[in-house]
DNA sequence: GGAATGATTCGGCCCGCGCCGAAGCATGGC
DNA sequence: GCCATGCTTCGGCGCGGGCCGAATCATTCC
C-alpha cells in the first residue's frame, strides 16, 4: 500500500526535526539571509556544529547559500519552503493554545537602523542607498558599486574626505546585503565614511549596548533636506 | 534574535522525520481511518513498534483514535494536518526534479487523480478547479477562495447541499497546493462536497489500497458534459 | 468457560546522529 | 609578510530513540 516517496517526507521531516535546525529555519522564515555565524548563535550551538546543519539543509535543497567576502549568507531556497514551514507552524499553533512573543523593542530598533560593522544598515541604511542611487551619486546596477564623478563632488560637499577614503586598500564602495530589509545598503570605505560623518554631525547616535542607532531631531531635518529621507515611521 | 517556539516545530518535524511514521501519515493522507495493524503493515514494522509510534503521534495531536471493538482506528486529526503534509510533499517534489526511480504504476495513478484528505487532487483535481474557475463558479484570484453567487446555484444544481456545507465551521472554499501538479485544487467544504458527490454519482471510484481514484466510463461522459473536462490521457 | 485475534506495555539491544575540541582553509585588513 | 575573523572538516564521545521478543490486556467467537 501507498509507498510513494514517504521516504522523502521522512527526510524533510527529520531535517526540520532537530531543534537547532528548526531554530535556524524559523529565523530564516521571513526571507532574510543570515550568516552562518548568526544562525549558529540563533540556534545556541557552536559554529562548527551549525556548519554541518547548514550543509545538510543546503544539500537537501531547503537552503541556498551566497558567499560574500568571508561571510556566507543562507536563506530559504524558495517561497515554497517558507510556505511549508508556515503550515507546520500552523499545526504547532493549533496544538499549543496560544503563545506568541511580540517583537521586542530591541528587535524593532535594530530593524530600523543599526551599524553593520562600520556602516549603516536597516531601514535607514537601505533608504540612504536608495536616495544616493536616485541622485546618481552611486551606482549599484553593475557587479560592484561605484561612485559617479558627480557623486564624488556630492559626497565631498557633504563633508567626506574622499582623497583619504580613496587611499585605503579596502573596497571603496560596495553593496552589502541587508539582513532585515533584504536589499542592499552601502558598505566599503564610502559606507563607513558616510556613517562616520552622520555620527560626527550628530544626526544619528548609538543606542546603548546595541548595534542599533537612532536618528536625532537634527538628523531628521538634515536627512530630509540633504537626501530626501524621512525616517519617521 | 527571534526565538519564537521553534521547539514545537522541531517536535512536529521529528515526528514526521521517522520513516515508519512518515509512511503511516502518508497512508492516512486521504482522510480515511486505518487500524493500528494496517498502519503497522503499511510501515513495514511490527505491531508493537507501530503502537508506540501511533501513541506518540496521538499525544502530539497529529492523529485521533477511535475504538471499535478490538480494533483501533487512527486518522489525521484535522484538515490542517493534512494540509501540512501536503505542503511538505510539495517541497519533496520540488527537491527531486528528476525521478531517480522510474515512476511506478501507482505513482502514475496518484498523479492522475487521488483524494487529498477529503477532496480531489492530482490532474483531475486541478482540472476541476480550472473548469470551475473558467465557468466563474469559484474564484481563486484573491487571497482565499470564494464561490460566486451564480456558482452557488451551479453547485446546488449539481447536487451539493450548499446550505449544509455553509453551516459547518471549516473553511468553505479554499485553494490547496497540489504536490504533483504544483497548482491549486479545491479544498474546504466545497472541495469535500464535490468529491462526495462524484463518488455518489459513481463518476469516480477508489483504487484498492490506495488514495488514487479512477474515472469510471459514466464519469468520463459526465465530467465532459458538466465541466468540459476530458480525463483521457 | 477456552481459544483466537488485535493491540499495548516492558526490557534490552544497538545504531544513528548531534555535539564539541582541535585543526585546516579562505578572506580581509594592516 | 603578519594576524584576526568567519567558516569548514575531522575525530571521537555520548545519548536518545527505534527496533523487536516476550508477556499482558481487551475483545470476539465458539
Amino acid at each position: 500500500m501507498t509507498t510513494v516517496n514517504a521516504l522523502n517526507l521522512a527526510e524533510v521531516g527529520s531535517l526540520i526535526g532537530d531543534p537547532a535546525r528548526a531554530q535556524m529555519l524559523t529565523a530564516l522564515m521571513d526571507g532574510r539571509a543570515l550568516t552562518a555565524g548568526e544562525l549558529a548563535w540563533c540556534a545556541g550551538i557552536t559554529p562548527q556544529t551549525a556548519s554541518g546543519h547548514l550543509a545538510k539543509m543546503q544539500t537537501a535543497g531547503l537552503l541556498t547559500m551566497e558567499k560574500q567576502g568571508r561571510h556566507r549568507y543562507f536563506r530559504l531556497s524558495s517561497p515554497t519552503v517558507a510556505g511549508m514551514l508556515e503550515s507546520m507552524h500552523v499545526v504547532c499553533a493549533v496544538d499549543t493554545p496560544k503563545r506568541i512573543r511580540p517583537e521586542t523593542r530591541m528587535d524593532a530598533d535594530l530593524r530600523q537602523a543599526r551599524t553593520c560593522y562600520d556602516h549603516l544598515a536597516g531601514v535607514l541604511g537601505v533608504a540612504l542607498a536608495d536616495a544616493l542611487a536616485a541622485r546618481s551619486v552611486i551606482d549599484f546596477s553593475g557587479d560592484g558599486g561605484l561612485v559617479t564623478v558627480g557623486g564624488r563632488d556630492f559626497l565631498a560637499g557633504f563633508g567626506l574626505d574622499m582623497a583619504k577614503l580613496e587611499k585605503g586598500k579596502r573596497h571603496f564602495c560596495r553593496p552589502c546585503l541587508d539582513w532585515s530589509e533584504r536589499r542592499h545598503h552601502i558598505a566599503g570605505a564610502v559606507g563607513a565614511g558616510l556613517a562616520d560623518r552622520l555620527f560626527d554631525l550628530q544626526w544619528i547616535e548609538r543606542i546603548k549596548d546595541s548595534r542599533a542607532v537612532r536618528v536625532t531631531p537634527a538628523g531628521r531635518t538634515g536627512l530630509k533636506e540633504t537626501f530626501g529621507i524621512d525616517p519617521s515611521a
